[in-house]
DNA sequence: CGAAATGTAATGCTGGAGATTACAATTCGG
DNA sequence: CCGAATTGTAATCTCCAGCATTACATTTCG
């Protein structure tokens, strides 16, 4: 019997929310403001703001609009969030009523 | 000079919806009804139909439900979910305005 | 010090997800 | 073939998160 592990990741904390980066890496990297950032991505400052303090998700949208930015797509930003969702749905225990089917496989 | 293949996948048709494999494989396999199914997830007879038929996007927490529902975790269908999404925000070429950074790297 | 940048709160709007109800259409077992 | 079960669909409601805007306090920094 093997350990069940998790095919993506196993975390034991919180995965870091993508907003952490842009505040940490990126946007000291390229020494650019907060208003700046916010006005190149076509979004309110308060918006980008509140990404940066993890006080909201990074939406699809904003994905595509960081992703374009930088140049690098989309992608790392949103698996980013989804690590995060994923994580705190699993936290929240609001599935313990499903019961795992019997798959014969 | 390589051709700028994209990361992930370079979809020249909008991805697969989640939706349609429930549909067309699971549901089947399964021998369960959209109600029994619905039941199992905790959700309404609707939203499995909706989905289903493609007419809302699976998310995060429906994730969370089939993917506890038929044991093997939310990853798959979620990811599903989201190379819709993105296809379909790069479809609707709202990003033309944001100027790629030249980044140095 | 003073201006720029940022944190933060209040308010309003909007869209999507989901529940519920109701009814029509379809499928399917006996 | 008929009736019951299943499914498609529409209407309505609620709820909530994301986003914009405005305003003001705080912090940073030249």
């Amino acid at each position: 019997m093997k350990k069940a592990k998790s095919l993506s990741r196993n975390p034991s904390r919180r995965p870091t929310h993508p907003g952490a980066v842009l505040r940490e890496d990126v946007l000291p990297e390229l020494k650019m403001t907060q208003a700046e950032f916010a006005e190149r991505l076509g979004v309110s400052r308060l918006t980008v703001s509140e990404i940066l303090h993890e006080k909201r998700s990074l939406t699809a949208d904003m994905a595509m609009r960081i992703g374009t930015l930088l140049g690098n797509g989309p992608g790392l930003w949103l698996r980013m969030q989804q690590a995060v969702d994923l994580w705190d749905l699993e936290q929240s225990g609001n599935y313990r009523d499903i019961e795992p089917l019997n798959i014969a496989a």
